[in-house]
DNA sequence: ACACAGATTTAGCCATGCCTAAATCCAGAT
DNA sequence: ATCTGGATTTAGGCATGGCTAAATCTGTGT
């Protein structure tokens, strides 16, 4: 390597390890323990490798890792795993700002580029779009001190015929979603009525501005609300 | 790896084989050989290193490489070279442009870049920028067919007393020489006098818009000019 | 209590790319 | 023609991070 240029604070994690503990970020949410091979199978990598690797990590402090009984974040394990998701969060914003980037498709370059910015870069990023706190989809930027806010869990699908409410945030890990909202001009930031629900998981019918949809009740759930009217955000719009 | 993504035309090349060819591309710009200790060199690995890497790199067609002779990029590997180019320059370019980077550091996060981002993004940027010939250096950039333009190897120091020429490239090797010439607000396209130039290598008097400056004779020589005055550019200057 | 399936780890491999130390080559001076 | 020093290659290692195949563990059902 180039002079891996020792960075002052922590250890230099590698593409691979950043992936890793920003995939047991994400699986292990609730505060239990991520399984090896849940893991694996989120990577794509086959169990072993991922046996191999959080054993390494668990050495390095990174991860509280009990054999048989799955991995979990350590402290500095989750600062290092808020460090690479602020990173991608912020790319993709940037993105989707500069480059006029569809939703459904910032994830993908972000991810090309996540592990290569430098965190100075990515202050450069988050000053110019003025410290935004969440990204495209609504998901919540990690701050410079990473720190994170996460939003509530109402979804679309929790709201009864005739209330309404502010869409905040829908799942980037599926792009069809975002491209089939994108399609009908359902954003962040919207407000939504919900008009109707069928029974058995059929779908709802709601109300976009003056428009009516149909949605599956599947997106519905992906949707993340707060209940009530659009209120002004701080969210940068423009520049 | 995670699997390799079969690029449709081209071998995937790795970080690593990009930097080495990118390398061997600027050393060996009069069509002469590279020597392997000359490429060790630049890029701050041991002799032999660079020895196994050419070797592997040639078995692959991208150098022609013939032993204790140095190397010679194929026509494949000076394709490969470009496209890193490309990516880097215009890499530059959008930093410079989208997050106002002044021109001595956007080297340096571009090659944090260069790398991980694909050539898909790599064109979205192009475009945004609506194709940029050269970079915020003046170096030229790639098209995106990977042909490329040298400009002339006219310098600053080769004007005579009297003459007067555009500045249309500034090395980008030495980031102090280009913060020196950013402080005295000495760009591209600028219209640049000789006024007077010392003896024995000694510095020369330019005249820059209104202003009288006094440049060291080195620079003068890493200031690549075209002689008359400015004339309107191709380059895109606003979005 | 125990067997068995599925999860997990271990063992052993491979590729990439870097290193140092030890050959080996080659060109210019004698 | 030979010597010799610098360039170059070869030999042998190491770390990272994948893989498959083979052991081993663990919890569930009988």
């Amino acid at each position: 390597m180039a002079s891996p240029v020792t960075t002052s604070t922590s250890t230099s994690t590698s593409a691979s390890v950043e992936d890793y503990l920003k995939a047991i970020y994400s699986l292990g949410r609730g505060g239990e323990r991520v399984a090896t091979t849940e893991l694996a199978e989120r990577l794509g990598f086959a169990a072993s490798s991922a046996s191999a690797m959080v054993g390494r990590l668990a050495e390095t402090g990174l991860l509280d890792y009990v054999p048989y009984a799955g991995v979990r974040l350590t402290e500095e394990g989750e600062r290092q795993a808020l460090r690479v998701i602020r990173r991608h969060r912020l790319l993709e914003s940037f993105l989707a700002r500069s480059l006029d980037i569809p939703w459904d498709r910032v994830h993908l370059y972000a991810e090309q580029l996540e592990h290569a910015a430098s965190d100075e870069l990515i202050d450069l990023i988050a000053a110019k779009l003025g410290d935004p706190t969440v990204d495209p989809h609504g998901d919540p930027i990690p701050t410079r001190e990473l720190t994170i806010e996460e939003s509530g869990a109402e979804t679309l699908a929790d709201l009864e015929p005739g209330q309404s409410a502010t869409l905040i945030r829908v799942s980037d890990s599926d792009p069809e979603m975002l491209r089939y909202l994108a399609e009908r001009e359902i954003g962040i930031d919207e407000e939504i009525e919900m008009l109707d629900r069928q029974p058995f998981d059929g779908p709802c019918e709601i109300r976009v501005g003056a428009r009516t949809e149909q949605l599956p009740l599947a997106l519905a759930r992906a949707m993340r609300i707060r209940r009530g009217p659009t209120r002004p955000s701080a969210r940068g719009r423009s520049a």
